[in-house]
Parts: structure tokens; sequence; C-alpha cells
DNA sequence: TCCCCTTTTGACTATTATTGACATTTCCTA
DNA sequence: TAGGAAATGTCAATAATAGTCAAAAGGGGA
């Protein structure tokens, strides 16, 4: 039995498997039109089967003309430090950042240039935070352990 | 599936990078002729996929024989980029960072995945960070602000 | 049956595009 | 030099999308 969501997923899916490219572009009016549901359906859909853990990219532009663009991307070897990412939230003290990016370097997952630039980034964009507000030290492992996230997914949506 | 402002941008883009040195002169109300739309359309596509974030200058001037031209930035010259951040108050919202750093990877100014990265500071991890005692909105555009000047001056010497 | 998780909907919000009325600037000529 | 013609600029209103979020509905297992 299958629900509304798994059709359109499927739909999706089948476009996307025959599209060139493996990217589809989409009203998402017209497609709640098609199956006769409400257009924030098709926000489920995406948000919860197309989003970057399960290999897809998403854009979408408002307005006149307005899209919303699928890509299947390809999943290589940062996923599972991706996963690791996203499966335990724990915070990451400086040393701690200073390992993990020591290890991308050596597995090369990230190239010696990338692991010092994103060590710089990272220590400016704290240092920039000094001001106004303070933040805690623990306020400061939890961004700098966002930072890190946000930037291997960053990496792996770019791909190679 | 592509709007009116979508056609004149690449109508624009085509001609300029037929020209020589990336620079066009058209008049406004004939290209709105052409277009068969409202002149102010062609302000709104200038004002929205011509500016200093994407990497072009736009002057113009009204009355008989007016023009408006239209220049890509060349790369090796973004003192006006940098000039016009320090213009506007160090507040940069975040569409302006994805279209100077889109920018910069589509001149290969910096690698897509660098790209990437610095995309990820300053947007996405800085919005996914949020308590109580961290910065406003204000203050996270400030911050993109000072980091994206940061980068452009490193850019800057880098690059000549 | 009851509970929890997933799905579905709808009201409200946000963004982007397009147009048109009106303002401003510059050139040309009487 | 004044005034009209010929351009471009500005701004607000409207239309056409998509996004968000919370509440209701549905479904499967203990």
């Amino acid at each position: 039995m299958y629900s509304l969501c798994d059709s359109i997923e499927k739909y999706f899916i089948r476009l996307i498997d025959n599209s060139m490219g493996k990217t589809i572009t989409i009203q998402r009016g017209k497609v709640a039109e098609e199956f006769d549901c409400a257009p924030s359906q098709i926000n489920y859909v995406l948000t919860t089967r197309f989003n970057v853990f399960k290999g897809y990219i998403v854009e979408s532009r408002r307005g006149g003309s307005g899209y919303v663009k699928i890509q299947k991307i390809s999943i290589d070897r940062l996923e599972p430090v991706v996963n690791y990412l996203e499966m335990t939230e724990k915070d990451l003290r400086e040393s701690d950042v200073e390992d993990i990016l020591k290890w991308l370097v050596r597995e090369e997952y990230i190239t010696p240039r990338e692991g010092s630039m994103m060590r710089a980034i990272m220590v400016d964009a704290l240092n920039s935070f000094e001001t106004p507000s303070l933040p805690t030290s623990r306020e400061k492992n939890q961004l700098r352990s966002s930072l890190l996230r946000e930037m291997l997914l960053e990496v792996l949506k770019a791909g190679s």
C-alpha cells in the first residue's frame, strides 16, 4: 500500500533517472495539481526523501516562473564522515578539530590547502565572534562543530 | 520555463562574453522593445543580475543619446568590490555572499570546493547556530562582511 | 485500544517578477 | 537661455510562485 508521498517520491526518482545529468526541474504547484494534493506535500517529500543525506540537492526559486530543481549527487567517500558528524551531536574542542582535519588530509578526503583553509577560517570566525557578545567556551565548541559539519556537507554537495 | 528576466539576462551575458573588453553598451528602450516589456524591467534585471556582487559594474546616462553600459569586472581588479563592501557599512546579506562566491568560482579564482567551504562558513554555519547570547541577524551580516572582506583582501594580495 | 510516528492539509509568510505612473537628467533647437 | 524631446531611474502595486509551521488525520505495533 503506497502512500501519496511514496508515489510522489517514485515519480521524481523515475524522472531523475531518465534525465540527462540526473537533474530535473519541476514546478511545485504543477506537481501538486497532478497528484491532487496540497502544495506543501511536495515540500514534505523533498525534505524527507530528497535531502543531502539521501544523496540529493534541492534548489528552488519563488516568484514568477519559480521552480524546484532536484539533483542526484554521487555520495563518495565523504559519506561516512558526514554520517558520523550527523549522528553525533557532540561539540568539538579546538583540538578535536585539529585532529579531524589532520585525519581528513591524511586520508585524502580533503587537500592540504583545503585543510589549512578550513582551519584558518574557523579560527578567524571564532576570533571575529569576540565582539560584541562573548560566547562561552561551550558555545564556541558548538560553533566549531557546526562550522566543520556545514563545510563538509558543502564539500559533499560540490563533489570531486 | 524561463522567465522574461532570465532571457534578458542570458541575452546580456551572451553579448558581453562575445564582446571585446567584456563590455557592452545598450539602450534600455531598444532592449525593452525587443523583448516587448516595460523599460523598467531592464532595470530590474540589471539590479538583480548585474550588480557588483555578481561581478559586474553598470554605468548609465539619461537624456538624448543616453545609454547603459555593462562591464564585467576583471578578476584582477577586485578593488571596486572591496571598496563597495567598506562603503556599505559592512552589512552583507547571505545572497550577496553567495553571489560573490559564485562569481569567484566562475572566474576560477577559487575552486568550487573552496567556494563551497567559504559558503558553508558564511551562510550555513552562521544560520544554523542559534543561541540567545549570539549575534543578531544584523551582527551576523556584519560578521559575514568582514570575513568576506578579509578573504577578498587575501585574494587581492595573492592575485597580483 | 492506545500511543507514537508519519503523512497530509491549510493558513500564513516570503520571495521574485512584471508593470506602469511619475521623476530626473541630458541634449537639441528656436 | 528656455523649453521640449528623448532618454534613464525610482518606487509602489500586483501577480505568481515557493516555504514554513502547527494541527489534524492515518496507521501499525505493544
